[in-house]
DNA sequence: AGGATCGCTGAAACTGGTTTCAATTGTCAA
DNA sequence: TTGACAATTGAAACCAGTTTCAGCGATCCT
């Protein structure tokens, strides 16, 4: 027995020697992996009762070689978007007997490495990360650890590991396209902090190459700071008849920005965002999105690991499809081209 | 070594034969515990480095007996506030050197019993839960396995084990209290759901101890459901001057609610909330609400967690103040009693 | 009746690490 | 030169399970 908070913890060899049995024999009773006599198995379990018997998870561990556990690492749990994700995805894992180990890496990739060194040592058979962008260290490390490795929100063809997600320089396409066809000319792209953020920059990066001369913003991912923004950007005249943020925090913050500057949205001026967040479906007006499918990038993510490490099939690149979900902050720019 | 994928997976013995020494100096090296020649320690790098070689996290556990990891049951992680409250414990477990399991119960008591098995079954060293309403078999299974046990998100000095969060009964109280000092008499109470919800349910009962003929209408936790029943509610006459919810989210649906049918907030009806969602700073108006500290919830839980497995110190409950958050969304009520 | 098969069981080997204990070698002071 | 002590190292025990293999009695089939 071993030591838990003065009283001994009993081990197999206690429950068998309580029982008059030998270890095989318990562990075939705890397992049903081979036929025990009733009589024999009664003896066991009683011995189990009596001496609050738990099997270490570690030791079976040990013998399966299998920990049933994946890691997760993401930027933050503060922000929807991941926690829909991971929602989804720990939904099917759990059913395939797979726990999910969650760390957050604060947009660091530095934190990211030492995260999933912690996760590695703990024993995962496979690790989820956001995006494409992880430092070297990072995947020497878990190619050392032969652990499988998926990468989500962020769809590339060329991607050196698995990648699941969307494509994020479609869906900032989709959105600009949205607004030019509405007729948008003077399109003003407010974008969240591009570092340690692939998928933001492909969002940019996209644009760019469309247009180079395209004007973006940068603020910090918060409604607030967006609402700051967009009051300093707008409260001069300016030459815009849309905004296209790259983010729905953003654009939660460009519209109550709006608001207050008395501009109205999308008459005086469209928006459109990138996520669809649940909360975008009842802004004032309801936000025109690039719907993200995180949830069902949740789903597939996991399934593809549960093929993986169930039937050693690994897990191939996917990209999940996004849409517009049009809603009324956009429509086209007044005919007499407003200045603001 | 062991197989892994067609390869073979190095174990410490095959180290120590590559290195020409004993598994014990191996040993030694890679964690330091001794004192063990350059030239040895340099012999064993590079058989380590050779081999790929990799610990077994499951044998270093069964050695230590100890798991590093820590098990977190929520309801959902598609609700802001759960993320939110693991957001900051994961932050702080994780600088002790502790990783967080997540699992969703969905509010169903029969699959908390389940996922809370199969964290043991992991080897989870603690375990937090929301709210103190659990199977009789959750209790029998915890104690059984003498895993610390902290419930979180609801504060009672009747718990049966350790509690940390707020009073849910003052919270509610500190909503209907600042709606009767604005001077409201006729305040219509909306809820989510009450069932497998203590939280929620202490909210009511505080309100119905205090005032038993209250009128409470309870709902789906969603936006949209909540402003079906406001527009429902409220589209026929009724003496009612305030609504007070139970959470942001149905606060949240109440606002549009009353937008859409033509009610100004809080001129016309008064409207609060509870949790003080981050979104509800710019909802409009702004709306008043009872802040729930789930932040501060987080970082406290890990630390108890922390004391209890590094100091062998139990945690003691702990009843973290809630506050009225006033934004606007409450005034007093029209002079000329106008009923809806 | 006798060999084969089945049901049941235990000893011992095995998983992959850590730790104890004793032995060996080398250095230094007396 | 020798005893004391420190630095290194390995054999083996140990952690807590699973699994293999062999043995034994009982039934079955011919």
């Amino acid at each position: 027995m071993r030591d838990v908070g003065g009283r001994r913890k009993s081990n197999m060899r206690d429950v068998a020697r309580q029982a008059g049995v030998s270890v095989a024999t318990v562990s075939r009773v705890l397992n049903g992996t081979a036929q025990v006599s009733l009589q024999t198995q009664e003896r066991v379990r009683m011995a189990v009762q009596a001496l609050k018997f738990v099997p270490s998870p570690a030791a079976r561990a040990i013998n399966s070689g299998r920990s049933h556990m994946v890691g997760a690492l993401v930027p933050t749990l503060a922000q929807e978007i991941f926690p829909r994700f991971l929602n989804e995805m720990e939904g099917r894992l759990s059913a395939a007997g797979l726990s999910l180990v969650v760390a957050t890496t604060d947009y660091d990739s530095e934190k990211e490495f030492q995260k999933a060194r912690d996760l590695l040592n703990l024993g995962i058979e496979a690790l989820v990360v956001s995006g494409l962008d992880h430092s070297d260290e990072f995947y020497k490390l878990t190619t050392l650890h032969q652990v499988p490795v998926i990468s989500t929100s962020r769809y590339d063809q060329a991607a050196s590991i698995p990648a699941i997600g969307y494509d994020n320089r479609a869906a900032a396409q989709l959105a600009w396209d949205h607004l030019r066809q509405a007729g948008h000319e003077h399109i003003l792209v407010l974008s969240g902090p591009l570092e340690n953020n692939d998928r933001t920059r492909e969002r940019v990066r996209s644009l760019r190459d469309m247009s180079p001369d395209i004007d973006v913003k940068e603020t910090e991912h918060s409604v607030q700071a967006a609402i700051n923004l967009c009051e300093t950007l707008l409260s001069e005249p300016r030459a815009v008849t849309a905004l296209l943020c790259l983010s729905d925090v953003i654009a939660h913050g460009a519209l109550i920005a709006c608001k207050r500057l008395g501009l109205s949205v999308p008459s005086d001026i469209s928006v459109i965002g990138i996520d669809d967040l649940p909360g975008s479906a009842f802004t004032d007006p309801p936000l025109t999105s690039v719907h993200l499918p995180v949830g069902r990038m949740g789903q597939i993510t996991a399934g593809a690991i549960i093929e993986w490490l169930e039937r050693g099939l690994p897990a191939q690149s996917t990209k999940i499809e996004c849409y517009i979900e049009p809603r009324g902050s956009v429509c086209a720019p007044s005919p007499l081209l407003r200045p603001f």
